[in-house]
RNA sequence: GGCGCGGUGGCAGAGUGGUGAUGCAGAGGACUGCAAAUCCUUGUAUGCGGGUUCGAUUCCCGCCCGUGCCUCCA
């Protein structure tokens, strides 16, 4: 079966073909990890995950590389503010970003670069860019220069012009144009820095990507990813940097072919903020909730929609990961209209709908299938034993053999105060916390 | 202002040129001492106005509404 994504570069769905045959190559763009990860964090590393599982399982090989930016303003201020180490900021920050996108049920990338593990592949892009006259040094920063490559904004869809008409921000004294761009900006010396021709410096945002992306993976690759506000500019520098770099001006897929980007998630309608004081942690939600029903809730709008997280998301997705477990079996073969769903841009919602299908007709080693491919652990978590708890409903037991029903539900009614829902079961009561 | 996306039942959310998936919630029933869980049954929807067509929710135009991006936010 094909697997057909919509390019955002020619705004249109196509078939995934790898270009080096058998071999599919990908890169997402990673979280900057100066905080934990909210749940729009966790929607891009679930999609992209979910990619790569259905991708392994049309072609032989599969590369994919996620990078960790650990070189950035807001990481710099973040240890200002909080007086912590740089470096102790971004390995806490990457281990808890990796801890819960597991709990998420997302595989590791196979590879997942640091930017500053590969400043020396950042310099050597620069000065390529300075050699080929698509850069200049100004006031201790190195910039592109945006005019010298006419292939920009064929991804964002937009003008130079355009960009420059709606530009809110001063620019800088030192950009000869307005749309330049930093690739290398000077180190204060209490900041993190690097000896380059240029001076001691740090690298722009945008050519962290381009080198991680290159180094891994080679040019060109098949599909690059990140949310859609990387779109612009983000991803239309890379691109610009990229192909200037290798000196293809005409064709902006000699750096990646495919783009994907993913929408984003709104919280009960609004656009998550700090100034709006929304901003749900993945960390949080994964106390209280199922990684599992989590996943599945990130996964029940298409991929490209914005998703509005509610209660009622949750609540929906957790009751049909339930029945979807009680359903399966041993693995079997993914039934065909999940697959095909699937293929189809990662066609979640009509997925999840064809497996819950599957789970009604009685096809318990399809479902299970489907949630293997999909990333859904198969198993309920288990409660943790509990001796008090245990003991009364043990007295429950008794008092409704008895027929005392008002003993009975008086310990119904307690261990619901407490949260705790019970189950009668043929087998005898099961309990279980509400989370 | 520029570029883009979207408006489907109470809510979430797909698809489709020919009388509209799926889930959650609701209602009724089965089961239960009563519940819970589960199972069965079930009602309700395509923003507005034109156009193309035998026929439009689906294509085209306009309008209204919402929303994203516009130099470092996934």
């Amino acid at each position: 079966m094909d697997l057909t994504l919509y390019n955002s570069l020619t705004r249109r769905k196509e078939a995934v073909a790898p270009i080096e045959p058998g071999h599919l190559r990908l890169y997402a763009c990673g979280p900057t990890v100066y905080g934990p990860a909210h749940i729009g964090n966790a929607r891009m590393a679930v999609v992209f995950d979910l990619l790569v599982r259905v991708a392994r399982a049309l072609f032989p090989r599969v590369t994919y590389v996620s990078n960790i930016t650990d070189v950035d303003d807001k990481i710099i201020a973040a240890a200002r503010a909080s007086g912590e180490d740089i470096a102790a900021i971004t390995e806490k920050y990457t281990l808890i970003y990796n801890e819960d996108m597991a709990a998420l049920g997302c595989a590791p990338p196979d590879v997942q670069p640091r930017a500053t593990a590969h400043i020396g592949d950042m310099v050597a892009l620069v000065q390529g860019l300075l050699d080929r006259g698509h850069a200049y040094a100004a006031d201790g920063h190195v910039l592109f220069h945006v005019p010298s490559y006419a292939g920009y904004g064929a991804l964002s869809g937009r003008s130079r012009e355009e960009q420059v008409a709606g530009a809110r921000v001063e620019v800088a004294p030192y950009k000869r144009d307005p749309a330049d761009f930093v690739l290398w900006k000077p180190a204060a010396p209490d900041e993190p820095g690097w000896d380059s021709p240029w001076g001691r410096g740090r690298p722009g945002w945008h050519i962290e990507c381009s080198a991680m992306s290159q180094h891994h993976l080679g040019l060109p690759f098949d599909i690059h990813g990140g949310g859609s506000d990387l779109k612009f500019p983000h991803h239309e520098n890379e691109i610009a940097q990229s192909c200037c770099a290798h000196g293809v001006l005409d064709d902006p897929a000699t750096y990646a072919r495919m783009w994907v980007h993913n929408g984003f998630v709104t919280v009960a309608g609004e656009k998550m903020a700090k100034s709006v004081g929304n901003i749900l942690l993945a960390h949080d939600l994964l106390r209280a909730h199922e990684g599992a029903a989590l996943r599945l809730a990130l996964l029940s709008a298409h991929y490209r929609q914005p998703l509005d997280w509610t209660d009622g998301t949750l609540h929906a997705a957790a009751k049909n990961l339930a029945a979807l477990r009680r359903a399966a079996t041993e693995p079997g073969e993914v039934p065909t209209p999940v697959l095909g769903a699937l293929c189809d841009d990662l066609n979640t919602p009509a997925a999840i709908s064809e497996a819950l299908r599957a789970a009604k007709a009685g096809d318990g080693a399809g479902v299970a299938a489907t949630m293997d491919l999909m990333g859904l652990d198969r198993a309920a978590p288990k409660e943790a034993a509990d001796p008090r708890i245990d003991a009364l409903l043990q007295e429950r037991q008794a008092a409704r053999a008895a027929k005392d029903f008002a003993r009975a539900d008086a310990i119904r009614d307690q261990l619901a105060a407490e949260g705790v829902t019970i189950e009668d079961t043929p087998a005898g009561p099961r309990w279980q916390r509400s989370r």
